[in-house]
DNA sequence: AAATCTTTCAACCGCAGAACG
DNA sequence: GCGTTCTGCGGTTGAAAGATT
């Protein structure tokens, strides 16, 4: 059985409630073993009486949580993979702190381990960036900005290693106007002409019809991701190294026109933003959008100060890199310059 | 190597609603 | 219908582990 030395485990920490006779703190091994053998013989029941039948000197509250947290044996371990941050970051948006509603979309995993995982992971990023995590600009930058960036990283770990010459043709592409999005695969790649937005997507886990990101289980992400995918056209060091041949999810997904399903993108008048048009869809979004954070509200120089943020910390966390600095800089000149414009045109 | 700071996560707490007698 | 008990949920705590100084 493995019991890990953290939280509260160490077994000077427990006590035993004197009037009770109940024992609180970490779960020993026996009491573990007790646990589980009671309930495969005589199955989960009413947990007061199971702890009492048991033998266990615990609260039911107590035996019910190390269950269903800890002994049962669908529980999931590990890391919190890239599909299961971007499903809790979409449902999360939806439904907000209903952790076990989410958790019954991510099987294996609690309630409690997502609760955990947004207070240490999303609510540090939200400290990070001054902002509350409920404010509309704080869940703006996740479904604008993480969201794509998970989706483009599931995208790239689902790739197989890669020739480099893509990157001379996503370059070379780019230079002709012409936008290229997410990884370019170098046996399959489809290149379509037949609209404005001109790109091709390697969507890896796109359900064509609906656009919508299809993760395990049966659940389909609520945005529409088609050509949502953030890796930018122009070369840098991670984008030149996410080409790749076709993987087991196998899709090459034609590009699709209508890019106003989910985000609902402006017709685009500037043709300086020409190019960010269908790479950036929620960037463009965003941008134009009441809030208008891009320009006053995040602090991103605190962001790149921060080591977990930009370059520390475990990668699959981590949703911001130099890349993206950089290229939101772009973002916000392109917007200025197309505010600028306008309001010459007037 | 030691001290200090930060992160992680198991476990507890209080509350609300459901179930029971 | 009413009081009690149980269950489930979301918020919080705090100790160990890991990182940094």
């Amino acid at each position: 059985m493995d019991v890990k030395g953290r939280g509260r485990s160490m077994s000077s920490t427990i006590q035993i409630d004197e009037d009770m006779d109940l024992r609180r703190g970490p779960w020993t091994v026996d009491e573990d073993f007790t646990l589980i053998n009671y309930i495969a013989n005589h199955g989960e029941g009413r947990w007061n009486s199971l702890a009492r039948c048991a033998g266990l000197k615990r609260t039911g509250k107590s035996c019910r949580l190390r269950w269903l947290n800890y002994l049962r044996p669908d529980v999931r371990r590990g890391n919190i993979t890239l599909q299961e941050q971007l499903l809790i970051l979409e449902l999360h948006s939806r439904w907000g702190n209903r952790w076990s509603k989410i958790a019954q979309h991510l099987p294996g995993r609690t309630d409690n381990e997502i609760k955990n995982y947004w207070r240490t992971r999303v609510q540090k990023h939200a400290k990070q960036l001054k902002c509350d995590v409920n404010s509309k600009q704080f869940k703006d930058t996740m479904r604008y900005l993480w969201m794509p960036r998970l989706v483009e990283r599931i995208q790239a770990a689902t790739v197989a290693p890669a020739n480099t010459s893509i990157a001379a043709t996503t370059t070379t592409t780019a230079t002709t106007g012409a936008c290229s999005i997410g990884s370019s695969t170098s046996t399959t790649t489809t290149t379509t002409n037949n609209n404005s937005n001109n790109y091709h997507i390697n969507n890896n886990n796109l359900d064509v019809q609906t656009g919508q990101m299809l993760l395990p289980h049966g659940v389909a992400i609520g945005h529409d991701f088609r050509g949502a995918q953030v890796t930018p056209s122009y070369n840098t060091p991670e984008n030149s190294s996410t080409a790749g041949s076709s993987d087991s999810f196998g899709a090459q997904v034609s590009p699709v026109s209508d890019l106003t399903d989910y985000y609902n993108i402006p017709v685009n008048n500037n043709p300086s933003l020409e190019c960010f048009q269908a790479s950036q869809v929620g960037y463009q979004d965003s941008l134009t959008s009441p809030s208008g954070y891009f320009n006053n509200g995040l602090d991103f120089q605190a962001m790149e100060q921060s080591n977990q943020w930009l370059d520390g910390g475990d990668t699959s966390d981590n949703l911001w890199n130099v890349d993206d600095m950089w290229f939101l800089q772009q973002q916000l000149n392109n917007n200025n310059n197309s505010n600028n414009n306008s309001n010459n045109n007037i």
